[in-house]
DNA sequence: ATCCCGAGGG
DNA sequence: CCCTCTGGAT
């Protein structure tokens, strides 16, 4: 027997993260499809302030995907080694810009296999770029969404796939990008993984984590 | 399941 | 010191 699925205000919730956060948006630096590609390859268990520091210099210097077939592994590393995993974001920035090169005319392809089949690129970043470059309807799980969305109890599962599959079913499909914003954005600057900030928490009242993470607390203040 | 991996924060 | 950051490939 599965346990019963809990109870929860979703229309409440995410009423109340589009009142928190009107204007969020992607925060990543980018001026056309290709720079947010990069960008978001480069993003994975970085900040994205770290990255935007990268790419500033990055871009100036290899605007385009042809600029970079060139370049060695090493030499690509060098320019973006203040990122983890920095060798392995090398290796396939190189490869995805040659068969961008080589397959596509040097431009993104706005198809999800397309995007997926390129090194580097998951279902995460295919799910970024279509909604941030493209305009197309997508809610891309991250390491934010995932914890946050579990812990509001909009979703109930570790698994990135079946948590977007959770949360798209509950939201309409027009507002599954600013949802995907404002989650990431109330995941930086509230509900931070290691030291959430319940107290000051316009959701609190409506948050199954958040209930049982306070109590603890004003127990052990009051219990003594 | 494991590896990759620097910078920043607590 | 340890944990976390818009993951993906093997």
């Amino acid at each position: 027997m599965k346990p019963k699925p809990k109870r929860v205000a979703t229309k409440k919730i995410l009423e109340l993260l589009a009142e928190m956060y009107p204007d969020a948006h992607c925060e990543l630096d980018f001026r056309n499809p290709f720079e947010l590609l990069i960008a978001t390859i480069l993003s994975a268990q970085s900040t994205d302030r770290q990255v935007n520091i990268v790419t500033k210099g990055l871009f100036e210097r290899y605007p385009q995907p042809e600029n970079y077939i060139d370049l060695t592994e090493e030499e690509l590393a060098k320019e973006i080694r203040g990122l983890g995993l920095y060798r392995n974001k090398s290796r396939n920035i190189l490869q995805t810009c040659k068969i961008l090169t080589s397959q596509y005319g040097g431009r993104v392809p706005e198809s999800r296999a397309a995007l997926e089949a390129l090194p580097g690129v998951g279902r995460k970043t295919a799910n970024v770029v279509l909604s941030n470059a493209f305009d197309v309807p997508a809610l891309a799980v991250d390491t934010h969404v995932l914890r946050v969305s579990n812990r509001l109890a909009l979703a109930d599962s570790e698994n990135p796939l079946e948590v977007e599959k959770q949360i798209t079913r509950r939201v309409p499909r027009k507002e599954w990008t600013d949802t995907h914003h404002r989650i990431i954005w109330h995941g930086r600057r509230v509900c931070a993984a290691r030291n959430p900030k319940c107290e000051v928490c316009d959701l609190l009242p409506y948050c199954w984590y958040g209930k049982n993470h306070m109590e603890p607390l004003t127990k052990s203040s009051h219990g003594k």
